[in-house]
DNA sequence: GTTGGAGTTGAACGATCGTTCGAAAGCGCT
DNA sequence: AGCGCTTTCGAACGATCGTTCAACTCCAAC
């Protein structure tokens, strides 16, 4: 019969406050809201957390580690290039559409850290970004080079997944099974410039 | 020898704030810090624009009409749904590229209006969907239906072109053309599942 | 029953926000 | 010079912001 722990605790405030920002922004949401929105007074967020811009920032960092690691682990073994593309971008649409508030807020309002915070966030953007590449990369040695800029397709494949927020609705009548599929049909018929076998889809090889 | 219209004034408060909204973000700018960036006193931006929320929905809806209007006379008289895709992609990167600052806050901004403002800037976004998916429906009528669903292959393709502002850089070393060719054949190639021929990339057959 | 730390709070702080307003300044016209 | 209209401004308004702090409750340990 315990009660939640301190970290229990930060966690829902976290959780609240990711929704918070995801619906009105982060500059546009005061501390008061997020008060009313986790239950707690507003002096009592200040126990939980040291400022308003820490807030943001464990929301990004914390959300931008898990997508990292998981997919670490989805790509780990997997050795054909394009369906270690298949493996990322299912990863990153899976872990989106799982945590549409804190992938919002962690993909809006890039932004809107400064200092360390913003500088370790970049650096994980950073990581996450030449993990692509370098899967691109991979492609272009098995299937000789491709007739796009690599960085301007790393970039578009972004643009696609991050854009979602925009109006992705994963309760909606596209789930996200055909979303990711979609999305490496449409990828990868564009880079590698042919039409993808199923085999090297990750949504029927891995279940 | 006549001075600056009252217009021409307008315009260029509309291009300074949206230079300042596009780096700082629309809610952490003060009307005080456009009032510096554009050389007028405080009181006297309120000579110009009614609101904060005013001047934000005029960058966003002058901008949405130009691209719209643009987008009409690219597509006028084409009639291979191919390269109807391509000019469509190619003005709204060229559009783009060419207003950084105000496609920025246009795309990155989006949820910060509010009542008719938005309203009105809803209804753009939805003639302006409509219009890419037409095309869309266009090319599947004669190259028969594509293997993606059509709603997301479109909110991927804006995806793609609006996510542009959160790492391009028109003067790096990838121009427009290459941006707008490389984004082309890769949604092309993804989409229609096949090469593009050169001959419907609209950048070799209008000059 | 008393101590002490963890958790929570109401009230207040100075700063900054968007907006307003009356007055002054510029200026073509007579 | 004097009028009328547009343009500009300094100063102030009330509201809200992020943050702080002393005080309070709660409860396990002694």
């Amino acid at each position: 019969m315990a009660g939640p722990t301190r970290d229990q605790k930060l966690e829902t405030l976290l959780s609240a406050a990711a929704k918070v920002f995801a619906e009105r922004g982060y500059h546009e949401t005061s501390m008061r809201d997020l008060a009313r929105a986790s239950g707690v007074s507003l002096a009592g967020v200040y126990y939980y957390v040291q400022s308003k811009e820490e807030l943001l920032y464990l929301i990004q960092s914390r959300n931008f580690e898990a997508v990292i690691a998981s997919m670490r682990v989805a790509l780990h073994g997997v050795t054909d290039p394009i369906e270690r593309i298949g493996r990322f971008i299912d990863n990153h649409l899976d872990y989106f559409a799982a945590h549409m508030a804190e992938m919002k807020v962690l993909s809006h309002e890039a932004g809107a850290l400064s200092g360390d915070y913003l500088q370790k966030v970049n650096d994980m953007k950073r990581e996450y970004t030449r993990a692509l590449m370098d899967v691109l990369a991979d492609v272009e040695r098995v299937h000789g080079p491709a007739h796009l800029n690599r960085r301007v397709a790393a970039y578009s494949l972004f643009g696609m997944m991050n854009w979602i927020y925009n109006w992705y609705d994963p309760l909606g009548d596209v789930g996200v099974e055909m979303l990711s599929q979609n999305v490496c049909h449409l990828f990868l018929g564009g880079y590698v410039g042919l039409p993808v076998s199923d085999a090297a889809m990750p949504r029927s090889s891995a279940g």
